[in-house]
RNA sequence: CGAGUUGGCCAGGCAAUCGCUGGCAAGAUUUUUUGUCAGAGGAAAGUCCGGGCUCCAUAGGACAAGGUGCCAGGUAACGCCUGGGGGGCGUGAGCCCACGGAAAGUGCAGCAGAGAGUAGACCGCCACACAUUAAUGCGUGGUAAGGGUGAAAGGGUGUGGUAAGAGCGCACCGCAGGCUUCUGGUAACAGACCUGGCUAGGUAAACCCCACCUGGAGCAAGGCUAAAUAGAAAUCCGUUCGCGUGGUCCGCGCGGGAUUUGGGUAGGCUGCUAGAGACAUUCGGUGACGAAUGCCGUAGAGGAAUGAUUGCCCAAGACAGAACCCGGCUUACAGGCUGACUCAAUCC
């Protein structure tokens, strides 16, 4: 590929930006042990993360966003594209753990983007402080 | 040009960069890289019907339960669609209708009103008797024409008739019957003719009756492969009990016994997209639709892809996201394009 050499004068090394199936919680029961075991609660409304330290050298990112947080498929759709294109963005400078991004019930602002950027920019913020 | 009716179609576009999913090819060699191509909808929605597919019997019998309900056609099928009939609305194009049976039975109907389904005398009208002075009062009987009540008063209008009245008689309209009358139509039905009499009110998305239809579960169906652990399959025999099976019963299958052989949860693979397919032309049909020929290759995720940023253009972008697949219905929807038709005015 052209792009890292061409294309992106301001990058020195070809770094990522990826997000393959490496990076994501694919089964259930990894869902429940970052549920079970957190070690990093963090909330801006409407968003909330949780995370645990795992064994791999970089971040993984679950999405859970509930019919009772937005009820239009599209809505639900919009928020997790827009979850995962911010974790795209911020994964290198993330430290190595199972995240979980949770949309939260019940809040206003699901259906404001620059809400949500927030609230994303804020709990990346906050985990590498943890980290 | 204005007002309106109805059918069809589209659903921001282009470019650059970073990403996601799948197919193909090549490289690497056991799950990655590179290239290339493809990647949400008209409703993907509600899950309201109908099918396909899969397992349970090949989906079978009885009852129960549910659905449909003018006729004919279309279809894989339908509660859908087309054409027709009947009724209602509109000047019209056109739109709307759950449109079988109320003389098989049961039930239901507030208020008002004398009386509400075996009708019924409150006022009025009429006759007779009595009282007093012509008129009125009172009593007895007749009367459904008029008033009044009501959503509805037990055919309507006219005429004869009568004490006053009344389908009491007659004419016309309406109604019912003609199962086996005639004409048109495949039929629903329409028209004619004959008979009858005025009875048989409404309600069946009240029970019900009649006709027709419906077995159950669902892709987490089901199939293949398989760590842990020892639950299995085939063949024969058998039907006490348990399970499959759903509302019940019958029936059927499995578990049971014997013999032989090897099996199975997590996970993985599959089912998974070529189909009642799209488009074009011709032919048949009023039409829904069907047939023939040609041509196209068109999402397939699985914690779940189709996005983000930037720029430009315009009329400034609605409702909304596939989850096994189709056919419908219903609901939501910014705006735009287009065919046919109606009404009114004007011009020729």
């Amino acid at each position: 590929m052209q792009k890292g050499a061409k294309g992106w004068p301001y990058r020195s090394k070809p770094v990522r930006f990826g997000y393959g199936n490496s990076l994501r919680l694919t089964e259930k029961r990894h869902f429940d042990r970052v549920f079970r075991q957190a070690s990093v609660r963090r909330a801006h409304p409407p968003l909330r993360l949780i995370a645990i330290p795992n064994a791999k050298t970089t971040p993984r990112l679950g999405i859970v966003v509930g019919k009772r947080a937005l009820r239009r498929a599209v809505d639900r759709n919009r928020l997790k594209r827009a979850i995962r294109e911010s974790f795209r963005n911020e994964q290198h400078r993330l430290p190595s753990m199972d995240i979980i991004i949770q949309a939260m019930p019940g809040k206003d602002g699901m259906n404001d983007s620059t809400e949500w950027a927030n609230a994303l920019s804020l709990l990346w913020k906050d985990l590498n402080g943890e980290g």
